[in-house]
RNA sequence: GCCGCGUUGGUCAAGAGGUUAAGACGCCUCCCUUUCACGGAGGAAUCACGGGUUCGAGUCCCGUACGUGGUACCA
């Protein structure tokens, strides 16, 4: 059990879309903290003012709200450790940085980016470390009284943590187990930019321990710096404090090699990012372009969650479909497994089919109506289209196939797959169609069971199979050769709207 | 290159020394349905490789290969 309460957080920098795995490490985070009564919190990394995008962090707290995983605390939402935008919160750094810097693991350094460019191209495998900083402009090579006058001219600067040469950092990983680093393999990370901000690697140290975080997850690819961090956490004296780490699993593309990027969803034909996102920077002919998103492909909330949570994780049953709330139940940090998993586009299509299959129509009737609309067609009567949605939901994986699998419900069929008819057409069908218009026009029952039996009855008279004459009596109604039993469209179109619809086909005959 | 992480059918995966190595997606066959789906029954297909340890290894150890991540004043 835990003796502290379970706060998480997820930290996005706003730099555009938000895909697949940054969802998944918000589920992740979001299950384990509901699961122990936890907090789940956003924290905006918005320390990178060169890649900063307009709308991103609008865009991250929409598919938040769409997928239904609200956080505790944030920017939008308030909370007691406001603020949670990184930006606003850069004095905050300073103040560690400097504690650093006088307690000896951190140092200044004025090398500029095109000195250090310069050193990478000249020197093969170059690292800012023990072993080449001594030859570098910083406070360590330098003594205090030059140091202190390259500060007092204005000399641009950054800070620099100084890695130990000798040191084995292990920690344990809640995925993973034991994992050990050597300290002389990672290099001087800058903490502190020139432009004062703080990187990755200093802020997120400073912001879970004063946002009181107990457990860190994070994408797998920050398994390399985890020693940076947990030196930090040393360092600054709040080792006791260190949240509990997890590196998650990366999700792949489904075809080969590398993680799953934005590019791979235009290429392979499917959505990477949650909802649509349009980079609104110009310049760059290709970012202007829309990326597609699972919401506007027709996917619903509950399926993506479900095939997110699945994509790395499994409660140890054979259970594959799992509400929200079942996942808070069932999930644990520790099955979740270690290897990266491939994104296939099929299985995730399946999980939305089983999800439009066992949810009652009326939670999504409305998005399937604004679909409709969008495509010209605006509904009406909800009685019927209720039950036109429970009639094709079977056969719907998207939210987007209920247009083509129940338009024929609202107009008639543009186009006769009369092909299909022809070949077997003969006199004897065609005064059976004609006799079955003046029996239904005669009824006073308009229900599928009168339909059919009616049907039979006539067939029978005619000497025709009722078998042979319901692919034609289809065609008539829908177009083609598709939809559900065409007893029961009849009647939901009714009695006018079948009657004429049998009546134009045998014109065309 | 160096460092880390990983490796069970095409894909997601169960499996914690002894199993006929689950299940799901996809694919194929059949049944249901005189449409298309749904549903049902079957089928093909797997422990990366090499060494150990052990009576016995998918499971433990070592090595190799392969994949993947990191190696920025990006996160």
């Amino acid at each position: 059990m835990m003796d502290k309460k379970v706060r998480v957080r997820f930290a996005p920098s706003p730099t555009g879309g938000l895909h697949l795995g940054g969802v998944r490490t918000v589920l992740f985070n979001y299950l384990f903290a509901k699961h122990f009564g936890g907090d789940f919190i956003l924290r905006i990394e918005d320390t990178d003012q060169t890649r900063f995008v307009e709308g991103a962090e609008d865009y991250i707290f929409e598919c938040l709200k769409w997928c239904g995983l609200t956080p505790d605390e944030s920017p939008l939402h308030g909370g007691p450790y406001a603020p949670y935008r990184q930006s606003e919160r850069k004095e905050i750094y300073r103040q560690y940085a400097e504690q650093l810097l006088k307690d000896g693991h951190a140092y200044y350094a004025f090398d500029t980016p095109e000195e250090l460019d310069a050193k990478r191209k000249e020197i093969p495998n170059f690292q800012y470390n023990h072993q080449h900083r001594l030859a570098l402009r910083n406070s360590v090579s330098l003594t205090e009284t030059e140091t202190a006058k390259l500060l007092e001219k204005n000399v641009p600067y950054v800070i620099r943590i100084k890695m130990p040469d000798n040191e084995e950092v292990r920690f344990t990983d809640m995925i993973r187990g034991e994992v050990n680093f050597h300290s002389s393999q990672t290099d001087d990370k800058v903490l502190l930019k020139a432009d004062g901000m703080p990187t990755y690697h200093l802020a997120v140290v400073v912001d879970d321990y004063l946002m009181k975080i107990t457990h860190a997850f994070r994408g797998e690819e920050w398994l390399p710096s985890a020693p940076v961090h947990i030196l930090l956490w040393k360092y600054l004296g709040w080792i006791n404090d260190m949240p509990k780490w997890a590196h998650l699993p990366l999700i792949l593309k489904p075809d080969g090699n590398g993680k799953l990027s934005k590019r791979d969803g235009d290429r392979l034909g499917f959505p990477v990012f949650a909802m649509n996102w349009t980079d609104p920077k110009t310049g760059d002919p290709d970012s202007h372009r829309e990326i597609k998103g699972f919401k506007e492909l027709g996917f619903l909330p509950e399926a993506f969650l479900n095939l997110l949570a699945v994509l790395g994780w499994n409660d140890g049953t054979e259970q594959e479909i799992y509400s929200l709330d079942e996942m808070i139940e069932k999930f644990s940090i520790e099955r979740v497994h270690h290897a990266g998993a491939k994104f296939d586009y099929e299985k995730a299509k399946w999980f939305n089919h089983e999800w439009i299959k066992r949810l009652p129509v009326t939670s999504y009737q409305l998005r399937v109506k604004k679909i409709f609309e969008e495509k010209g067609l605006v509904i009406t009567d909800d009685e019927k289209f209720v039950k036109v949605l429970e009639l094709v939901k079977d056969r719907c994986t998207l939210l987007t196939d209920f247009y083509e699998q129940s338009v024929f419900f609202f107009v008639a069929p543009s186009t006769i797959d009369i092909d299909s008819i022809k070949p077997k057409w003969n006199e004897n069908k065609q005064m059976f169609f004609v006799e079955l218009i003046r029996a239904y026009e005669l009824l006073q029952q308009w229900q599928h069971d009168d339909l059919e039996n009616t049907f039979k009855e006539i067939a029978a008279a005619h000497q025709l199979k009722s078998g042979e004459l319901m692919l034609p009596l289809r065609i008539m109604l829908v177009g083609g050769k598709f939809g559900p039993g065409v007893f029961d469209i009849a009647s939901v179109i009714g009695k006018d709207e079948t009657v004429k619809r049998i009546e134009y086909t045998l014109g065309l005959l």
